[in-house]
DNA sequence: GTCTATATCCTGATAGAC
DNA sequence: GTCTATCAGGATATAGAC
């Protein structure tokens, strides 16, 4: 993502947009002022408008970059023609917890999105996208005989994407290898907490 | 929670409260100003500040709700003194679920609250407590086998709670029957999307 | 690429009349 | 219980020098 710098002082759009992310992500978004950014970088405000034309182009940029890991997931595995729909799903939580921990901080961010500004709005959109492809494939896989009948497709989907997504109120990179994690997040959302008998 | 209004003009703390934590879930607290609550009732902000010390009571009030709610969940769960710890976290699982949809705004508050305060910072800690107290139930639960093994305590709590709590993003209490939505995300927390085998 | 200085507006909150 | 008027501070954003 980043160009390697070369050499001395100064910032990139990059760098900017890194450290709004994280102040973003500490104190909200509407709670961090653009000297707040400013000052996290060592520079003055109105340096952050040398590289970036508003706060809004910082909120939007970072959850793009998360919707796009979100989207190449999905694509992924519409691309699985062979897979059957549980499959399919099993493999979109699996991508997904991997996007969600190497983009913690843009999928963190856009996921706390409201709808209060046009940027907002068209993320809520596009994930709303996301979701009802998610319920057209449990759907698919309820009609398998794979995934409980007893259950609604959208409630289903919901609550599975919701134990994805609370992640990031808590993952860290540290905090243990995010395939160990995607492995255990699947066992739990297909197989429960409770021991399968085998 | 309010006493019959007897006639005539003018508001009460209640009808503040609920005009703000509507406000503060629909755009973010920061992003909601004491003239955005005022002008939702038809009053200015100097009428609000008859009724109310500040913004930051109106939040405290509004989590100070929801945590009681959790605590009383708790405490109720603490009770089960003949039951399994299997049957303990069940029965946490389900009172909670019926919390959050009973008091949804109030939670859905709190659920968003990043310790940007003091108020916030002691709302967080009080979740912390309750998070502690269900990944003890989680362990207890694999001390009797009744919740299989391979998966962290602490994981597993968050993972449990962060499916529950997911419902204060898409629940409305005209979308069905509270207490059936706390049998289906039971169902799904502990046997999983898979169909169990009788 | 960063700075100082400034414009303009909105914020939470208070005083005091009706 | 609501109003008008006001305050001090902080917000986003811009202009122009270095």
């Amino acid at each position: 993502m980043t160009l390697p710098r070369r050499g001395r002082p100064g910032h990139d759009l990059d760098a900017v947009l890194a450290a709004a992310v994280t102040l973003f992500n500490a104190r909200g978004y509407d709670a961090t002022s653009m000297d707040d950014v400013a000052r996290s970088l060592g520079i003055t405000k109105s340096s952050v408008y040398h590289h970036v034309r508003g706060k809004q182009e910082l909120l939007r940029t970072a959850i793009g970059h998360a919707l796009d890991g979100l989207d190449d997931a999905m694509t992924q595995v519409r691309g699985l023609a062979d897979a059957t729909a549980l499959e399919r799903l099993e493999t979109l939580v699996r991508l997904s917890v991997l996007v969600l921990t190497s983009r913690l901080p843009y999928v963190t961010l856009l996921l706390r999105v409201r709808g209060n500004s046009a940027v907002e709005l068209d993320a809520l959109q596009r994930r709303r996208a996301f979701d009802h492809e998610v319920t057209a494939l449990v759907k698919a896989a309820q009609a398998e005989g794979s995934i409980r009948p007893d259950v609604d497709p959208a409630t289903a989907a919901r609550l599975l994407f919701g134990m994805v997504n609370s992640l990031v109120e808590w993952y860290s990179p540290d905090r243990g290898n995010a395939g160990e994690l995607a492995t255990t997040v699947t066992a739990l959302a297909f197989d429960g907490l409770r021991p399968r008998s085998p």
